[in-house]
DNA sequence: GAGCTTATGTCAGAATGCTGACATGAGTCA
DNA sequence: TGACTCATGTCAGCATTCTGACATAAGCTC
């Protein structure tokens, strides 16, 4: 009887593990990006630009699961520090489409060996059809959350 | 093909799946816990000493996933407010085992169904055993992560 | 006991992310 | 066209968490 009924019994909660695994892959992933001067939201930043060239700030923002003013905040240093860049004016809307440069995009191919090596090392020890089933179940947690909310 | 030969395919990698999950999961937490002036942190230390009476400092923060300067910040917060209590002297070595006030607990059991709440939420869709696979995957990642470190 | 390593509590400063607020542009609808 | 709603970019202020540093206590080894 570890669980009185009022409670909500840590070691057995699927949303608390899921909070530890989360911090686990976070710490490991700032401590591979480090030695790059990066951060986590940093290369997720990057890495998004890589494969979808134009964003907004505010797309980069729900894709890095940070708001549209911390995402802004990071846009602005990064553009000051010449990864990025974005025109001076909005050419439909407000909307400022932001591509890498080729610093950002050096910047970021170091970066990556880095960081797919960390998930390397989280998946080892499961199997592919594993990973696939982790992958449907963890889309499904997502799902249930988004959709109640 | 959305995916060259140096990146990391955001859309299939179950790294950047688990900070999604964990992100919704969060933000699920808060807006729940918001109505009773409490975050994610404060809940899971409040939590953690009920569970486990007379933890440390550092022990709350290996459990609430922040490391140990931030759980000060927060314990001295909860001690000023009035939620736990810890002595003034060390009884052995530096720890000063933290208590709940009563106060604390019939404030962490007002949020319990609110944080139970969510979870359930998380978890509609997933059968039982889906949901100890779910516990046996996220527990092998974390285990792959710490070891290789 | 002396020396080493590790863990703890704490202070200070900096980085990071959030909420609130505002102005502006696009889309919708009557 | 005008009114309404929604999304966006941005500024300001605040909250939270982090890293770095220091002193101290416990445990271990010689």
């Amino acid at each position: 009887m570890s669980q009185d009924s009022t409670g909500v019994d840590l070691e057995t909660s699927l949303g608390y593990l899921l909070k530890e695994a989360s911090s686990a892959l976070r710490a490991a992933m700032e401590e591979a990006l480090r030695p790059f001067g990066m951060n986590v939201t940093r290369y997720a930043c990057l890495e998004l630009l890589a494969q979808r060239p134009g964003l907004s700030n505010s797309e980069l923002a729900r894709g890095a699961f940070v708001t549209r003013q911390s995402m802004n905040v990071l846009l602005q240093a990064l553009e000051r520090e010449g990864y990025v860049t974005r025109p001076a004016e909005a050419p439909v809307g407000k909307i400022l489409p932001t591509r890498l440069t080729p610093l950002g995009r050096q910047s970021l191919e170091k970066a990556t060996a880095a960081v797919r090596s960390v998930e390397v090392r989280m998946l080892a020890g499961m199997t592919g059809p594993e990973q696939s089933e982790a992958f449907r179940l963890l889309q499904s947690m997502i799902r249930s959350l988004r959709d109640t909310a």
